[in-house]
DNA sequence: CATGAAATTACCCGTTG
DNA sequence: CAACGGGTAATTTCATG
């Protein structure tokens, strides 16, 4: 199965399944996409091997295990200070994210932490391993967060 | 168990794994946290019914779904039109997050769409709901999105 | 898609700290 | 009160044809 395209109706349906339940049995996937086990135990194999699926996740409340503050950090790096700046940030288990941007920023992390001391903390590491400006956006409120083929299109 | 803190070394090396293997299997939790499976199945489910654990996902590759581009969007809304964005905006299936944040912009969300195209149409839609204006972020690589949970602290 | 074998889960128990 | 270890029935997964 080429990554591009050789998704049909039925492997949709099953990733937006897969997508609002990770742990879904392969029974109850055959009975909401109309297939018999067997053949979910098949296509859903097969969409692993090829990458489709990713992995597999639970979903931990932030808040639960004492990280109530999430932000969104933009980091304006050099382009001599651009390499290796995801590999460094990655050793910072504060960061949950990091993206490689376009538009006024070149990076862009999210940051998970306990207080407000635990937020100037992780700040000054990442301003010292990236040695550039940032810019912080505070997380208010998680409205929704959600997969990109939860609610797919058909086609 | 309440939200705060009932949690201790055990559950957070559960969730860790849970985390990282969100369909791993009890026995295999049993071995690599040390507790047997009938224990690993009570806390498992006493963090599900806490809330602690909200759920469990698998991660699609949004590529190969037909959706390469990803893109954060700051939206700038006036205080008047503040209420019912979020809602709004989850009706938008190409909006893929959706947070409220304190800084400079009044909410942040993620898109992934198709298309360049595509993308002129989401903002167009985005715009037309919350009548402000924005300011987009392409993603340009993800390197990595993990859990707050994934490599949480001891306590 | 169907079937049988293997693995896993769910739930019981009495015992221990 | 919770964890352990054992045991079993029901379910699920897996590898076939």
């Amino acid at each position: 199965m080429a990554r591009g395209e050789g998704l049909d109706s039925a492997d949709r349906r099953l990733l937006a399944a897969l997508a609002a339940d990770g742990r879904a049995k392969l029974s109850a996937l055959a009975q909401t996409t109309g297939m018999c086990v067997s053949t979910v135990q098949n296509r859903v194999r097969k969409l692993e091997e090829a990458g489709v699926i990713a992995g597999y996740r639970a979903l931990v409340d932030p808040a639960a295990v004492g990280r109530p503050i999430s932000a969104f950090v933009e980091i304006y790096a050099e382009p001599d200070d651009e390499d290796g700046v995801p590999e460094i940030l990655e050793g910072i288990e504060e960061v949950t994210a990091c993206w490689s941007v376009a538009g006024e920023a070149t990076h862009l992390v999210k940051i998970s932490v306990a207080d407000a001391q635990a937020l100037d903390h992780v700040l000054s590491r990442i301003r010292a391993a990236v040695r550039t400006r940032t810019r912080i956006t505070m997380v208010l409120r998680t409205h929704f967060e959600r997969s990109a083929a939860a609610t797919t299109p058909d086609q």
